[in-house]
Parts: C-alpha cells; sequence; structure tokens
DNA sequence: CCTATCACCTGCAGGC
DNA sequence: TGCCTGCAGGTGATAG
C-alpha cells in the first residue's frame, strides 16, 4: 500500500487514535525488521519513551518520540494495528509489538517482513542517518517549486517514471502515483523527458493535484484486504489507468493497456500516452 | 559516477 | 488437487 498518501494517511489516524502513550515494552519478533541500531539497542533505548509528534518524510513515517526519533518504513505490505493487549489476532505476521501505558499496544504486522525501523537519539540530524542519508525532498513539500523539480531532474538520466519513482530526488511517488501523474501529463511514462521549465510547471501541478486527491480520499487499496490502522483508501476508485487494464480512458474511450517500463507493471492509455 | 540485477519474503492467481 | 511460474504498491547491496 505506502506511497505518500498511504504514509500520510497513515501519520493522521495514528495521532488521532493514539495520541501520547509511553512504551513500556517492546518485543521483535523478526530481527531483520530492526535495521538501526541492533536489536537490543533499539529495544533497550525505546523502551519508557513517549510518543509526543507523527509526521512523515516521502513513505518514511517519523515518530518523535520524548528522546529519540522512531524512523519506520512500511515498504510493501506493512501495516500498524492499534489494539487493546488482550485483544487476541492472527500473530503470524506481527513481528514487532509495542506495550504501551494505556493498556494497548501498537502491532506491526507485515506479510513480507520487507518494512524497516530505525530509531536515533533526539537531537541527531536525521538526514544523515541510515534511513533518510538517501531521500530527496517531499513531494508535497509546501516549498517545492517548478525551479526545483528542473534542478533536481534536468541533468538526469533516463525515463519519466524512472526518474519520478528515484526517492533519492523527489521522495514519495511510488508504482502508482506514477502512472496517474504521467497519465495528466499525456506522457508515456518510458518517455525520455526534457526537463524545460514549463514541463516542470506542468508536472508540479500533476503531481500536486494526483496525490493532493489521493490523500483526501485516505489513499488507495488494491491488495490490501482488510482495513488494517488507517488504511482502509478510496482512492482506487478514482484512478484513471493504474490497475485499468481493459478499462476505458476516462478521456478518449480508448481501452487501458498494461505494459512495463523498467521492470515495472505500468498502464496507459496508448491513445494519450505516445511512447518514445 | 551510472545502470542493471539480485536479494529480501510470502501469498496468490493462472496455466498445465 | 497439485505443482510451477510469475507477479505484487519498495529499496539496498552488489556487480559490471
Amino acid at each position: 500500500m505506502p506511497e505518500l498518501p498511504e504514509v500520510e494517511t497513515v501519520v493522521r489516524t495514528l495521532e488521532l487514535q493514539m495520541q501520547h502513550p509511553t512504551i513500556t515494552d517492546v518485543h521483535v519478533r523478526w530481527d531483520n525488521i530492526i535495521a538501526d541500531p541492533e536489536v537490543s539497542a533499539f529495544c533497550e533505548q525505546i523502551i519508557g519513551q513517549q510518543f509526543l509528534f507523527y509526521d512523515r518524510i516521502g513513505k518514511y513515517l517519523l515518530f518523535t518520540l520524548s528522546d529519540a526519533t522512531l524512523i519506520v518504513h512500511l515498504r510493501m505490505e506493512g501495516k500498524f494495528y492499534y489494539e487493546d493487549a488482550s485483544f487476541h489476532q492472527d500473530n503470524k505476521h506481527i513481528h514487532v509489538v509495542f506495550d504501551l501505558d494505556n493498556g494497548k499496544q501498537l502491532r506491526y504486522h507485515d506479510v513480507r517482513k520487507f518494512g524497516k525501523m530505525y530509531l536515533y537519539p533526539k537531537g541527531t540530524n536525521l538526514r544523515t542517518t541510515k534511513a533518510l542519508r538517501n531521500v530527496g525532498i517531499d513531494a508535497m513539500d509546501p516549498s517545492l517549486s517548478a525551479r526545483d523539480l528542473q534542478r533536481v531532474y534536468e541533468k538526469k538520466h533516463g525515463c519519466i517514471k524512472q526518474l519520478l519513482l528515484d526517492q533519492s530526488l523527489i521522495a514519495g511517488i511510488g508504482n502508482i502515483y506514477v502512472d496517474e501523474i504521467c497519465f495528466r501529463l499525456r506522457v508515456h511514462p518510458n518517455t525520455h523527458v526534457v526537463f524545460t521549465q514549463a514541463f516542470c510547471e506542468d508536472l508540479l501541478v500533476a503531481m500536486r493535484a494526483v496525490l493532493t486527491k489521493a490523500i483526501a480520499e485516505g489513499g488507495t487499496t488494491i491488495r490490501s484486504y482488510t482495513s488494517s490502522l488507517g488504511v482502509s483508501g478510496r482512492f482506487q476508485l478514482f484512478l484513471d489507468v493504474h490497475m485499468q487494464e481493459g478499462k476505458a480512458c476516462p478521456l478518449c474511450q480508448t481501452t487501458i493497456i498494461k505494459t512495463k517500463v523498467k521492470g515495472r507493471g505500468t498502464y496507459v492509455c496508448p491513445h494519450c500516452q505516445k511512447d518514445d
């Protein structure tokens, strides 16, 4: 699930539901989820920490704790559940459990175990950490300008889809939204675009429009079966091309096709979006 | 520096 | 039913 709008939805839901409990204990059942520091230090340092603020950069969740910052990347399938400690649920895919001082637990669920957690002491320059050192400007950063996009992309090589997916340049766009943004631009994802000022202005508008609408709809839920905490979006109802193979293009009624660009499943209208 | 490929994991859909 | 292959919204390490 998790691209920028889904992660934003998780942030908003967590801050509403969970508020500010203190972690009384932590249980790590799959060590590889903990990316930095090593598991023992992670556990030691997080016990006693209180949740203060919820935020994100790109697809990374940032939990500001009293004396540290917990950073979480959900990767493909990660999700949180916030439940009473007594509530029993299918344990098989719960890999990290935070016991809280209000009788609840924050449970990290991840079928593929791809997600990662990081913990850094208060005062750390997060942009230099293993978690965030390769993460660029957030795609919804209000200060992001067309000029910034031009500066970031103009000297880079590759098709537009590949560049928009590069998190070290602009962060937060994944495989769903890149297809939607390309459709808005009437550009085939495989195109090697020239990043003129005019194009970058259009790109900024398209990015903002797609991501803003997706956030407003609570993100996109495609493969996720249940509505986990914060992730039961409705944007799938508004997708123009992604996952719309065989359906009619909303603009010209041509049948949407599925293809591959740089190994990623890619949906386009072959009439509105001409390949190079 | 760059691009391409693999590795990390599990579950599910489709073909035979 | 069962086996096999390929696929899935992501990213980091490694090879060339």
